[in-house]
Formats: C-alpha cells, structure tokens, sequence
DNA sequence: CTGACGCTTCGGTGCCGCCCGAAGCAACGG
DNA sequence: CCGTTGCTTCGGGCGGCACCGAAGCGTCAG
C-alpha cells in the first residue's frame, strides 16, 4: 500500500505553518529559510525543522550558497498537487471569510507558478478565447493560426515544430474560472514583465498593475482592469 | 488568505485512517459507512467521525438509502486531488517498501476513478499510441481516425460533435507512466467489465483479469498480461 | 581575531486530535 | 412490539507534534 505515503505527504501540507511555507513558494522562486520563516510567523528555530522535514519527503530542495540556504519547490509535480488542493480548498467549503485589502490585491493579480492567476490572467484567458486565438477544451487548449499571429505581434514566437503548441489551462482558485499555464501561459507573463505591464510588490505573491500596464491590456487585450 | 483552508483539506487527507477511506473510494464507487470502517481498520465511532468531517469539508457526498449511507468522493476535483497527491509521494521518497502480494495485484491491475490503471492501464495506453490510435501529447490527447474505428469495433462509439474526443492521460503512480483517463479511458474500461475481461477481487480495488480478458487483451490490443 | 548573521540541534511544554467504550437513535424484520 | 443492524454522539485517555528558549556551528565582514 502506498497510502501511508500518501497520507504523510498529504500531512505535511496539513500544517498551517508549512501549507503558507509552500504557498509562499507557489510561484516557482527559491527563498531562503529566514524569509520563509517570517512568511510563516514562526521563529527560525521552527521553520528550520518544518523545511528539514519537506525536504527530506521530496517537496522542497535546498540550494547553498554561501550562509544562505535557498529553498524552493522540488519539482512541478509538487505544485500541481498544491494546485489542486487549492481547487478543491476553493470549491468545496462555503465558510466564512474576512476579506482583507491584502486577499482583495491577491485576488487582483499574482503568479501561479509561472503565470499569471486571478483577475488578471482570467481576463488574459477570456480575451484570447473570446478573439478566437486560444480554443480552450476539456483539459487543455490549443494556440489557433490568428493566435499565433498575435502573439507574434505581442514579443512572442511560439516553436512551430510541436504538433500543438503546449497550452494548458489552470483552475483559478479565487476565480473558479480558467486562466492559461502552460508554456503559452508562462510567456505572456514574462512578456509582461518585461514591458513593464507589472510588477512585484511588497508581498512577492501579489503583482502590482502599472498604469501603462493597464493602458497595454486594454489596447493589446480589450480589458480594463 | 486561503492558505488556512489548503492546510484544512490537507490535513484531512494527512490521517491514515481518512487517507485509506479516501483511497478506498478513489476508484469512484460508494460504499457505506461500515464497509469504509473496515478497510480503514478502525472502529465505527471513529470511522464515523472521520466521515462527518469529510462531508462537511466538501470531501464527500454521501446518499442515504434506508439504514445505510453510501459514501462517495464529492467531485472529480478531488479524485484528481488524490491523484496528484499519490503521484508526488510516488515519486518523492525513496523509503522502503514491504512489497506484499496485495500490493502486487494492486500493480498489475486496479480502477483509478472510472478507469484503468496500474500495469494493464499502461499497456493499453501503450498499445493504442504504438498503433497511432490515440495521440497523446504533453497535457492531454486526442483519438485518431485510426482509434475512432478501432474503438468502435470494440464496441465503443464517441460522440463525433465534441471539438475532440475528451481523452485525458493521468500518471499512474505505480508505473510513473501515463494511462488513459477520460471519457475514453472511462469507457474503455466498461466495455472490458462487459466483455467478462476484468472482475473485482475481493479487495475491491484490485481487478482480476480473466482467462477470457489475457486471450481478448493480446488479440484486440497486442500485449500479453 | 572578534563580532554579527544565518541556520541548526536539543530539551521541555502545552495542546490538539485520534481512538475506543458506552450509550442513544433510527430503520428494518419478524 | 422487541431484537438486530447501521450509524451516531458523548466522555475520557493518551500519544504525537508544533512551538519556543537556549545553545552550538559554519560563514562572512572588518
């Protein structure tokens, strides 16, 4: 049986201490162990063994370099299993909720890994399928001729030698709706970084808009935001 | 923040006891109460107990019929919650493992959800992609002319309306290679229960293959197992 | 060398929650 | 109507683990 396994991984997202830990961790960075501790609110002492114990189960591997101790997700496996624990933490329980400023900026805009999520990279999404550059399925999509023209437009030359250009869709945990991963996903978001569309803030998961950020995607993506 | 209510859903699937209960109905069916009491290998109170907080969490539903209450997973979200769990504790820990005789027929055949899984699940995803029926591609796949004719020979016809036949692939966390999921992994599956080619052991979540299945599984797709 | 910093290990405390025994309730069968 | 079966709630015992204070170890700056 490998439910054991399965329970004591399962249990060591459990925690509220490392389930933020990881979380922090969601967007692909590597942090070291001092600043995962303040992410977490436990003193160093604890975070040094809640990270000793991920790492040895495989979710989180350690980078050294110099007094630092760099720790970031272990493989992409691990953040889809966050990912859709996310999902059925966000459909299933109608609980109460406090909303403050600080869920309002996250639920505007962050990464998810290496995309965009919330408001923003659903809007991304319904921009391109409405214009017919992206035909989302079932569990996937794929990149239309008209989408791949104006991607080109936009700063990005998507490999035309693989049969579908690789474009998956992802639940969007605050949007319940889809927002767009895969390597189309992670190229837009880049390409918007680099034009300086946005930028991040003082909490490093949620993204700020910049104005001429907000100008581009209501030109180049039909949206106001 | 929902990071709380990720650690929530986590830590109920952390318990060994909801962990197998979990793992017992991952192949999609609804048992009761008592039956969950006995895979989980602990007494009725607690099973009880264990079952309330999942249903409560939005892990399952349950359906009262009579004096029993059948328990089954919520939605497909959290079966592919189970799944990616499993597929990150498969591949994270080397750890060792009894290997028993169970734990054998486990591999050579069980249901995931709806579908095939374990050796026969791989060799049947195998086969259809060697003979170019099913082209599976980094997230997801699609059925060929070829495999639309092949499946219905086998008795299987897939609605020809749909954009592209919903066919998915899912790692097998045994085999750490993909089998089929899907609508046509789904159907796959029962027609195989149809033909008399599989039947449920007693542990209900390994498959037997019959005499019947070996000859059908080697003429039909090409593999002996 | 000395101090500061990043991170770890060690020991002790407190609390959460898993578990079972006992008892209660609801549905079915005779 | 009473016994059986399926499932629940209640109460208490007990183990495990998250947490912190203190101290130790490597790294870097001066």
């Amino acid at each position: 049986m490998t439910v054991p396994q399965m329970a004591e991984i399962a249990a060591l997202v459990g925690d509220p201490a490392r389930a933020t830990i990881l979380s922090t961790l969601f967007d692909g960075r590597a942090l070291t162990a001092t600043e995962l501790s303040f992410a977490a609110n436990v003193t160093p002492q604890t975070t040094s063994g809640h990270l000793a114990k991920m790492t040895q189960a495989g979710l989180l591997t350690v980078l050294k370099q110099g007094r630092h101790r760099y720790f970031r997700l272990a493989t992409p496996l691990v953040a889809q299993m966050l990912e859709s624990i996310m999902a059925v933490a966000a459909s299933a329980p109608p609980r109460y909720r406090p909303r403050t400023a600080q869920e309002d900026r996250l639920r505007l805009a962050r990464t998810c890994y290496d995309h965009f999520a919330g408001i923003l990279g659903v809007s991304i999404a319904d921009a391109l399928c409405e214009r017919k550059h992206v035909i989302l399925s079932d569990d996937g999509g794929e990149v239309t001729e008209s989408g791949r023209a104006f991607l080109n437009d936009f700063g990005i030359t998507l490999a035309t030698r693989t049969r579908r250009p690789i474009c998956r869709h992802c639940l969007d945990w605050t949007e319940r709706r889809f927002h767009l991963s895969g390597v189309v996903g992670a190229a837009i978001t880049t390409r918007c970084f680099d034009l300086g569309w946005v930028r991040r803030e003082r909490n490093p998961r949620a993204l700020q808009i910049t104005p001429k950020g907000r100008e581009g995607f209501r030109r180049s993506f039909g949206f106001s935001i």
